[in-house]
RNA sequence: GCCGCGGUAGCUCAGUGGUAGAGCACUGGUCUGAAAAACCAGGUGUCGUUGGUUCGAUCCCAACCCGCGGCA
């Protein structure tokens, strides 16, 4: 996929690990683009929830999004209106590696399951069927979850062994594909999609902060972009967005929300804001964990260093193409 | 000083004469078109201290310590 350019560097860690700021750096350093895998930062209007990096779109005929004058790809390009997902995000990626022009590029997100993706190829499955997933919404609602598992015993008992009764996205996905293709879902699946061997082709970092200083961190930024948030989904309601609207259901902003409808103090939403980011970042660790990787852990605030950061992972990114070039 | 109430997990508390539990917090994990989603699993302990009664006390009794309230 990627043979028209030198291996690429994945920069992953929890959300506010400073990712951004090292890819930026580190572009400049060696003239690279970055593509982001961020399923959030994808959307247009979402910014101070989602720490979109500040940038602007030049040129109208093939635009692209700049950051501090670095081409910063696959970000604020889909309305909030609309759902997305890894498929499309797959799609996009691979348009978007026509468009970059330098030999290098950067891939830099949180989403583990997009970078996974990138790597390990989706297996080729129907996509999400509405009127299906209305239909068994409404069994669910009807006859409750055990019964809804059942059903998928009856189609893939493979699959229903697998997957937990509690957890009715997947048991409806299951179901789904299972219908559409009228095979189980669980003979669609080649079970390598965490082949570790694909993750040589990259250059992967980790960038992981301890827990308490993640914690101050994120309170932090959340007290400083607060007002700027408020604003921004202030403004989106007054276009006509609604509150419940796919982009509008992203981590935070049903607290904001709840804060904005004077349900919550404004304390209590920074309060709870920074727990669901902490739990989220304790699932993107979780998930980072398992790719061998360079690891730059950071557990005294001195140590987020951004220069002497980049040039650690520039020089190790170096010899690590050498060694694989020889 | 006297009277009353309380002291059990990080927090809020429940409970029992046979050495403990709930919620939250916390920790670990799962992941194939919703992934900032949706799930799963797991403990946390001198039961305030010291004695006494008892085969056995976190539970009953006494003293003491600490906190809260009331009366002086």
């Amino acid at each position: 996929m990627f043979s028209s350019f030198d291996k690429p560097i994945v920069i992953t860690g929890a959300n506010a690990s400073g990712k951004t700021a090292i890819a930026l750096r580190i572009a400049k350093e060696i003239g690279a683009e970055i593509i982001s895998a961020d399923s959030r930062q994808i959307y247009k209007h979402l910014s101070a929830g989602t720490s979109k990096p500040a940038g602007r779109w030049i040129n109208k005929e093939n635009p692209v999004y700049i950051v501090d004058s670095i081409p910063y790809h696959l970000v604020d390009f889909i309305d909030p209106i609309e759902t997305y997902n890894v498929a499309k995000y797959i799609y996009d990626f691979k348009n978007c590696l026509l468009k970059i022009k330098t030999r290098k590029f950067i891939i830099c997100g949180g989403t583990g399951f997009y970078i996974n993706s990138i790597f390990n190829p989706l297996d080729p499955m129907p996509e999400s069927n509405k009127h299906i997933r209305n239909q068994l919404r409404e069994y669910l609602d009807k006859y409750g979850k055990e019964k809804l598992h059942e059903k998928l015993k009856e189609l893939d008992p493979v699959s229903a062994k697998k997957i937990h009764p509690n957890n009715v996205h997947r048991v409806i996905r299951a179901i789904e594909v299972s219908i559409l293709t009228s095979k189980p879902y669980s003979s669609l699946i080649s079970n390598n999609i965490f082949n570790p061997k694909s993750y040589s082709n990259a250059f992967f970092v980790f960038i992981k902060w301890s827990r308490q200083l993640l914690s101050k961190r994120i309170k932090q930024r959340t007290k400083e972009v607060f007002n700027h948030w408020e604003r921004e989904i202030k403004d989106m309601i007054t276009n006509g967005y609604p509150i419940d609207c796919p982009g509008l259901k992203s981590l935070g902003y049903p607290i904001m929300i709840d804060y904005i409808e004077n349900k919550i103090s404004r304390d209590k939403a920074i309060e709870l804001i920074v727990k669901e980011s902490m739990d989220y970042a304790k699932r993107q660790n979780t998930w980072f964990s398992r790719y061998e990787s360079t690891k730059i852990e950071i557990n005294e605030e001195k140590e987020f260093d951004i220069d002497s950061i980049a040039n650690n992972i520039i020089s190790r990114y170096e010899i690590s193409c050498n060694n694989s070039n020889k």
